[in-house]
DNA sequence: GATAGGGCTTCCAGTTACTGGAAGGTCAAG
DNA sequence: CTTGACCTTCCAGTAACTGGAAGCCCTATC
């Protein structure tokens, strides 16, 4: 298979499928004319990145994801660890979001919104007021 | 106000202040000796600049709003429209994280997380069984 | 006056996970 | 033979910093 067969299969972009292989995720071989030849289990291997991704796995934890699947006697509990500390992550992130969402929403339903120049909104990123704003966290 | 001042009393990195002003953000001025020279708006725009990153906004929309926040004249309304755009965009962030969650949490009950080697987690992410993943998107 | 310490400066590189684009080789069709 | 789609590599850029090196400045102490 060519890239841009796999990348049609995987779901994936053909930029991003050489990336994986720049960095170690798949080792394509190379046919005679020097494109990449990609096999059923590069195109496996692909499908499993892909959906690690939509899960927002990051890349070093894709690439044991990867190691642990390939490797027929590892105990679950590592996946499952792995899992557990990247669902802890979202947990925070949703959290940080929450927080953001209701200050942001508490600003716009006191801005008019209309001509004049007076806004709550400003006036609270300023300082002036009460110190809603900076109850978040940075990641 | 020397660049530690600032940085102490805007609660930023002094890093996060230089380059702030390498992206034109603040234009503090410059003692004989070099030493960048912070005023008092210089300090507020930092904190104006911190609480507004706080909420998420990112950096070409901390300018317009330093702008509208400058602009006398401006319409609160300008001001609105800018943070609900952003209350969307953290919106679309949570229901993605969320729909994440959900998938992998699903993934880690099924998980017997003990030390044999099957595990549903690894299971779904190789496309074996179900659809789950791939449920979600890209930001 | 010499020295030590801390603070300040600039510049360069690295982070995450790609993405866009240029320059050029390869292949199949007409 | 040319056209167009596909493939290759390499370079640069993204967001928003962060870390570190090399070197100047200021103050205090001996």
């Amino acid at each position: 298979m060519n890239i841009s067969d796999v990348a049609r299969r995987a779901g994936l972009p053909a930029k991003t499928i050489r990336y994986y292989e720049e960095i170690g995720l798949v080792r394509p071989g190379r046919s005679a004319n020097g494109y990449r030849a990609f096999s059923e289990t590069d195109l496996h291997k692909l499908n499993f990145l892909g959906r690690a991704r939509a899960l927002g796995f990051g890349i070093e934890d894709c690439r044991k994801l990867l190691a642990l699947w390939e490797d027929t006697e590892r105990a679950s509990a590592d996946v499952r660890r792995l899992a557990t500390e990247h669902l802890a992550r979202i947990d925070d992130k949703i959290a940080q979001l929450e927080s953001m969402r209701e200050t942001l929403g508490a600003l716009i339903r006191d801005c008019a919104g209309d001509a004049r120049p007076d806004c709550p909104i400003l006036r609270d990123l300023s300082g002036g007021t009460g110190d809603r704003a900076r109850a978040t966290v940075r990641e």
